[in-house]
DNA sequence: TGCAGTGTTGCTTC
DNA sequence: CGAAGCAACACTGC
């Protein structure tokens, strides 16, 4: 399972700004009503439909859709979720292929057979959201009530108030385990598992480092490989080695210049040493036990 | 065959 | 309060 991180999630939303951007809703089919939060779906429906498309954006690992009404849709993806939008300029297209007009689902991408609602738009375009576990959600909120969710979120790697010293300040008070300040979404936006191990396999990091420990030469090494690694892998339009797809039902391909995620027992790019698998936090963790030296 | 693994987030527990 | 562990879910792989 790949998550979206913040490469994917931008993806995404570029994808997003391009195709519905000014478009109208004016209908809405849940196949999983769930998938709405907080309030029931034929309010929800209500609400939304008639609305239009105002701008899309990104914050930590949130797509947020903006709408006429001092309204957004918070989408969150979770591990499973995917964003499919139909072509405008063609019905019968790719995305056409995969969701028949009465809803069933069609395609030859597994990934794509779990859609849980349908936006559609008035130039019959439509949006839908496919999601295998469940985890994946859809709010509609005030612009107000979004600000404050968003306020609880750590910086985001590619601001310019956020410095290497600013990161520095951050890490020397954390005695927990690199990797997992990294992912902590109340420090730091935007890194998930796949990129923090990218992140201190370039770095020559061990992932159960303590923060305050790391060295300053360390800090900066990880601070520009996290900036680096996150743009190339937008560039390559994220990580597929799993599940993502883009709108178009399309693979990302940074996965193919990866270093240390999912590589377990192959040989490190720089020393040949198999690379090591372990649990940090419950989740998977791959390192070059040589490069990544554990402090002692 | 069945159970561990998969990973984000938030909630519970210590 | 901080940190650890687990539930939410559904499917894959060993």
């Amino acid at each position: 399972m790949i998550m979206p991180e913040l490469p994917e999630v931008e993806t995404i939303k570029n994808d997003l700004i391009q195709k519905i951007v000014g478009r109208k809703i004016t209908d809405i089919t849940a196949l999983w009503p769930e998938i709405v939060k907080d309030m029931p779906f034929e309010s929800f429906k209500k609400a939304v439909i008639g609305q239009r498309i105002i701008n899309v954006k990104r914050r930590a690992k949130n797509l947020i859709v903006e709408l006429t009404d001092d309204t957004a849709l918070l989408i969150h993806l979770k591990m499973t979720g995917h964003v499919l939008v139909t072509d405008a300029s063609n019905e019968v297209n790719e995305v056409g292929k995969w969701i028949k007009t009465d809803n069933q689902l069609l395609s030859d991408d597994p990934q794509n057979q779990f859609i849980r609602i349908i936006f559609y738009f008035d130039d019959k375009t439509m949006m839908a959201m496919s999601d295998l576990r469940k985890f994946a959600y859809i709010k509609l909120v005030s612009t107000e009530d979004l600000n404050k969710f968003l306020a609880e979120y750590g910086p985001e790697p590619f601001d310019p108030e956020f410095t290497v010293a600013v990161f520095q300040t951050m890490l020397q008070s954390k005695g927990l385990a690199i990797k997992k300040v990294l992912m902590d979404q109340h420090i730091l936006s935007g890194v998930g598992n796949i990129y923090a191990d990218e992140i201190l396999w370039a770095s020559r990091v061990h992932p159960q480092t303590s923060a305050k420990k790391l060295s300053s030469e360390e800090i900066n090494a990880i601070y520009d490989n996290m900036k680096k690694i996150l743009q190339n892998a937008i560039e390559k339009r994220g990580t597929s080695t799993s599940d993502f797809r883009d709108t178009t039902g399309k693979k990302g391909t940074f996965g193919d210049s990866r270093n240390a995620y999912r590589m377990t027992g192959l040989p490190c790019a720089r020393c040949s040493t198999p690379i090591k698998r372990i649990s940090l936090g419950g989740r998977g963790t791959h390192f070059c036990p040589v490069c990544q030296k554990e402090k002692p």
